[in-house]
DNA sequence: ATAGTGGTAGTTTTT
DNA sequence: CTACCACTAT
């Protein structure tokens, strides 16, 4: 039978149209563009959404939309930027449609990654035990790293481990060998090239023999197994045939490579960003990504949002205007049908202390005026400028949880007690050892390297710590009895784990600093805190993944009242919004910071940063710019405000200056 | 070999 | 100001 002319043709129409009636009229609740990116099925598609045009409610609906249409919410995989996101999300979901939403897959590229190597990782040398490296462990397994190699004499200006970690890091995620990243952003290292060349080997060697994964690696090695074993491929793309990527501008080439990877079998993915809202470069991001999409995955359909449904006029013409002066983007300009409202206000005040006590007099004004407290939000670009508002705002008695900078489990005393977790968890952790074993009296880096290079082939790792004798005998016996306890905890429940090791810990904490009480809260806050996981392994990945996003300060204060005021860094509020926003801080080599004059494009990403603060608030906006202030860095007096602020029309803003009460304006 | 001391360099943003 | 490194006394 040849398909000449005459054959009729008969299609077949599609298994998955809608057999049966939709749940909700989804045209009713969302605009023309929402609705047709909501409609889409199957194939690539791209959705660019201006800040506050209805992203995450795109993202929401679709879920929904293919729930109700009978997709198994199982075979749907949501990527956020963080777990809280997808929580979020899933739970508006779950409003829609019901508690089946339960079974979508979503969390981080990160958190995903962590399943699916515990899951399928073998083939590519993982066991499922292996231990998350956070950014300090990484760092020193590097200084280890560097002991072991002998490379430790090596000269005055050696690069610290931090940089090291840092320029690994970006060999990752930018996917570049050493010699590139090295060259073109650490040039003034690059007599080092030999050293650090030989360094990386013996890191990513080591890593793999003692099966820690640190941060990138959960990345690359995802798109290792996706490329060297087909047949997990298949296996994952066939379970998640649905895949929707939120904040995909925020994503590097690393992961943009595995959503490749991961969607080649059906190309169902969706993904919603915003280029001008890209703020990861330092983190090898490139809102590249999101432009280059269409040519990743041919026959891609683009959607675009442009109506801002958050803000009032007045803060978006100005949020427009900061964005007027990019250089490469999907051409896009925000409206609103929202009222003109008030316009930002541009506050000039004389220092650091006197911005604290204007915003923390202004919110206060303004909660009597009856805007909420969690309708209040400060931002700033590095967590360090919150310092002196953070005094004020205790004094005053202002509630507020600070987002961004310091964590917990990066003080000294929770790494300590998660280092003999792991240690008990996955017995080849050397970093962990390490970590462990200097706190024992008498035990340096040379004893803790000797012992390590027997403990990892020890059939018996703790009878190897009762062998030593010397001084410091009597504490690796300790330690080894104290890390078999923690092992023989029936059912393996955390909470008795670390309640088991902090038995042990409490002295040596005692011991170490005098501060000691204070740590401890923290610790006991570890407990309540492992209490909500079955297993250690759980705990573990948890912790290191998905940090409490609250800094210390805010852990240790029960919440009083529901109601607190946020403080964040700009980065942690990404996606968030507020009806009122403070941006202090808009000072020149504060934001945009110093660091980032060298090249136009980290200038141009300050930009987009200042872009995502303004459009965070939906009713009133304030910036404020100290115009006096001591900048140790640079050893000179800051005085010029921001220049993102130069060319903003003096029309789109209103001045105001800050005088103490009882002084004559100026 | 360890632990305590003193000097110095670098100081953002996150999973 | 702090964390990190190198040095020195035990």
């Amino acid at each position: 039978m040849d398909s000449n002319a005459n054959s009729k043709v008969y299609v077949l129409k599609r298994a998955e149209a809608p057999v049966r009636p939709l749940s909700r009229d989804y045209a009713q609740e969302l605009n023309p563009q929402q609705l047709a990116a909501v409609e889409v099925v199957d194939g690539p598609a791209l959705v660019i959404a201006g800040a506050g045009s209805g992203k995450t409610r795109v993202l929401v609906y679709r879920v929904a939309r293919l729930i109700d249409m009978g997709v198994d919410p199982a075979s749907i995989l949501l990527l956020t930027f963080t777990r809280k996101a997808a929580q979020e999300m899933l739970g508006r979901v779950g409003l829609l449609i019901g508690p089946q939403s339960d079974r979508v897959m979503g969390g981080t590229f990160h958190s995903v990654a962590n399943v699916l190597l515990r899951r399928y990782g073998r083939t590519i040398g993982l066991e499922p035990g292996f231990t998350i490296l956070d950014r300090g462990d990484s760092e020193d397994l590097v200084n280890l790293v560097r002991a072991q190699t002998g490379l430790t004499e090596t000269g005055k200006r050696f690069p610290r481990k931090k940089t090291i970690a840092d320029l690994f890091s970006k060999c990752a995620n930018t996917m570049q060998p050493l010699e590139d990243v090295l060259l073109t952003e650490y040039s003034h290292f690059g007599e080092y090239l030999g050293e650090l060349t030989k360094l990386q080997e013996a890191y990513e060697s080591t890593k793999r023999q003692r099966q820690l994964v640190d941060y990138d690696d959960l990345l690359t090695r995802l798109r290792e197994l996706l490329t060297v074993d087909e047949q997990a491929r298949r296996t994952i793309s066939a379970i998640y045939r649905y895949m929707l990527v939120d904040e995909y501008q925020d994503t590097n080439r690393l992961q943009a490579d595995v959503v490749r990877k991961l969607a080649a079998t059906h190309e169902n993915v969706m993904v919603v960003g915003d280029d001008s809202q890209s703020i990861y470069s330092f983190r090898g991001a490139s809102f590249q990504n999101i432009m280059e999409f269409p040519e990743l995955f041919p026959g891609t359909r683009m959607f675009k949002l442009e109506e801002n449904y958050r803000s009032t006029q007045s803060i978006l013409a100005l949020a427009n205007d900061i964005l007027k002066g990019a250089t490469e983007k999907y051409s896009k300009t925000l409206f609103t049908q929202k009222g003109l409202g008030e316009r930002p206000a541009l506050v000039e005040v004389i220092g650091e202390n006197s911005q604290s006590r204007f915003v923390a007099q202004k919110i206060l004004e303004l909660r009597e005026e009856g805007v909420p407290l969690d309708e209040m939000a400060v931002l700033f670009r590095s967590s360090f400028h919150a310092f002196d508002l953070e005094i004020e705002l205790t004094k005053r008695d202002v509630p507020f949880v600070k987002r961004g900078g310091f964590k917990f489990l990066e003080t000294a005393h929770v790494k300590d007690v998660l280092a003999h977790l792991r240690i008990v968890h996955n017995p080849l952790d050397t970093v962990s050892w390490n970590r462990s074993l200097l706190l024992v009296d008498g035990v340096g880096q040379k004893r803790s390297r000797d012992l390590m290079t027997q403990l990892v082939v020890s059939e018996a790792p703790y009878e190897v710590l009762r062998q030593g004798g010397g001084r410091s005998a009597l504490g690796l016996r300790n330690l080894a009895a104290a890390l078999e306890s923690v092992g023989n905890v029936e059912d393996g429940s955390p909470a008795d784990q670390v309640n088991r090791l902090l038995e042990y810990y409490y002295p040596i904490l005692k011991e170490q600093y005098d501060d000691y009480p204070k740590r401890i809260r923290d610790l006991e806050h570890l407990m309540v805190m492992a209490e909500r996981y079955g297993d250690l392994e759980a705990f573990l990945a948890d912790l290191t993944l998905e940090p409490p996003d609250e800094s210390v300060t805010a852990i240790e204060a029960p919440d009083r009242d529901d109601e607190r005021l946020v403080l964040s860094t700009i980065h942690s509020a990404k996606g968030l919004e507020w009806r009122c926003v403070f941006v202090i801080w808009l000072v020149d080599g504060r934001f945009p910071s110093s660091y980032s004059f060298l090249t136009e494009e980290e200038l141009e990403e300050e930009r987009r940063l200042l872009y995502v603060a303004v459009t965070r608030a939906k009713q009133f906006l304030y910036l404020t710019f100290p115009v006096q202030v001591y900048d140790k860095v640079t050893g000179s007096v800051l005085s010029k405000p921001s220049r993102f602020l130069d060319d903003v029309p003096a029309s789109l803003v209103e001045p105001w200056s800050v005088v103490e009460h009882g002084e004559p304006w100026r």
